[in-house]
DNA sequence: AATTCGGGGTA
DNA sequence: TACCCAGAATT
């Protein structure tokens, strides 16, 4: 048996049974596969029937207003998918007459669709035979051939890309490529791997040179840097403040407090001090309201502290510079995670 | 070719 | 803590 064959064996018996699996509907498709993009099943599994049941077909997507598909998303990261995939529903409209692509080709015109999310809709819609290269394709590969190309370079992700195209099965690409993914999540999994239940382990050369731990290998990128938040939570006859980011850096227009950011740490006298304090507060007086707070991403580790104006300073004009808006309308906002923690937490009891 | 875009689970 | 997850776009 071949390894393709093997591997989809493995599959009629053992592979998971996702609610996108059921549908050839290349639209519903490419919602599972923009949302399980660098994010486990479990997690993107609530926002799929989140974002199939407030947008049935393409065109509710392309009809959407932007805060709203944002505002769904929420919470789930890498807030850029749900900017591209309302511009490719648009462009789904426009230039595709609503029909939704089913071709590698088409796929690869849509924004936020790279070369594993159109292999993997063209497989499963239409049963093309492009292979899917992901994070378990890499693992699975590397460790059954021993292959030690970094998975993180060109030359690593050429060589793979090659490989995999070998491999894929003829007659049912679209099974194989799920097959493949499935294994590779529950079988050949990152750290302790299920070696002995592998149907694959025979002729799996890190199996036999024990070289599971090594396999696959990873160029390590850059340390992390750490970035200090301060937040003012200005709050007016029921109504706070929250302002909107820009676009070149994290959360991308997400909503949030009014922020003003530090090169290191400070406590609040040291804030208010600054000149772009006073020129927003003048000589209203913060304090602290929460433990400060360390959130990790990828590349930054954000240390994040909450303040509110003293009560003699909570009676000032609203600024009309400021949008204010009561819970029912900050409910809708679309906050990145450090902000609607702490509206669930401080706010919204 | 390298960096950046989140958030959470796992060992 | 370090690594990983149904990657893509930008620099």
């Amino acid at each position: 048996m071949s390894i393709a064959e093997n591997i989809i064996h493995w599959y009629k018996n053992n592979g998971r049974d996702l609610p996108w699996r059921h549908t050839k509907d290349p639209y519903l498709i490419w919602l599972s596969e923009i949302i399980l993009q660098q994010t486990r099943v479990d997690q993107g599994m609530p926002y799929y029937y989140r974002f199939v049941d407030a947008y049935p077909t393409v065109n509710d997507f392309a009809q959407a207003d932007e805060e709203g598909i944002l505002r769904l998303w929420q919470g789930l990261g890498y807030y850029s998918r749900a900017r591209n995939m309302h511009k490719a529903a648009k462009l789904v409209m426009t230039d595709f007459g609503g029909i939704f692509p089913r071709s590698y080709t088409q796929l690869l015109k849509l924004p936020g669709v790279g070369e594993y999310t159109a292999a993997a809709i063209s497989s499963f819609a239409s049963n093309e035979k492009q292979a899917v290269v992901d994070g378990n394709v890499f693992r699975v590969l590397s460790r059954y051939f021993g292959i030690d190309t970094a998975i993180n370079t060109s030359a690593g992700k050429k060589q793979f890309a090659q490989l995999a195209s070998a491999l894929i099965c003829e007659n049912e690409p679209g099974m194989y490529n799920h097959a493949i993914m499935d294994f590779g999540a529950l079988i050949c999994k990152p750290k302790a791997p299920l070696c002995e239940q592998c149907v694959l382990r025979l002729g799996c050369v890190a199996y036999n040179q024990d070289l599971i731990s090594i396999l696959p290998v990873k160029l390590k990128g850059k340390a992390s840097r750490n970035r200090y938040f301060h937040y003012i939570v200005v709050e007016k006859a029921g109504e706070w403040v929250l302002t909107k980011r820009g676009e070149g850096d994290v959360w991308a227009n997400m909503y949030e407090f009014p922020l003003i950011e530090t090169p290191g740490d400070m406590e609040s006298e040291e804030i208010m001090a600054l000149p772009e304090y006073q020129a927003i507060f003048g000589k209203a007086k913060i304090i602290s309201i929460a433990e400060p707070i360390k959130h990790i991403l990828s590349h930054q580790n954000i240390y994040a502290r909450f303040y509110q104006l003293q009560e003699a300073a909570s009676v000032i004009e609203k600024n009309p510079h400021w949008n204010y808006y009561n819970s029912d309308n900050l409910d809708k906002l679309a906050k990145h995670k450090l902000i609607f923690s702490f509206i669930n937490k401080n706010i919204m009891y």
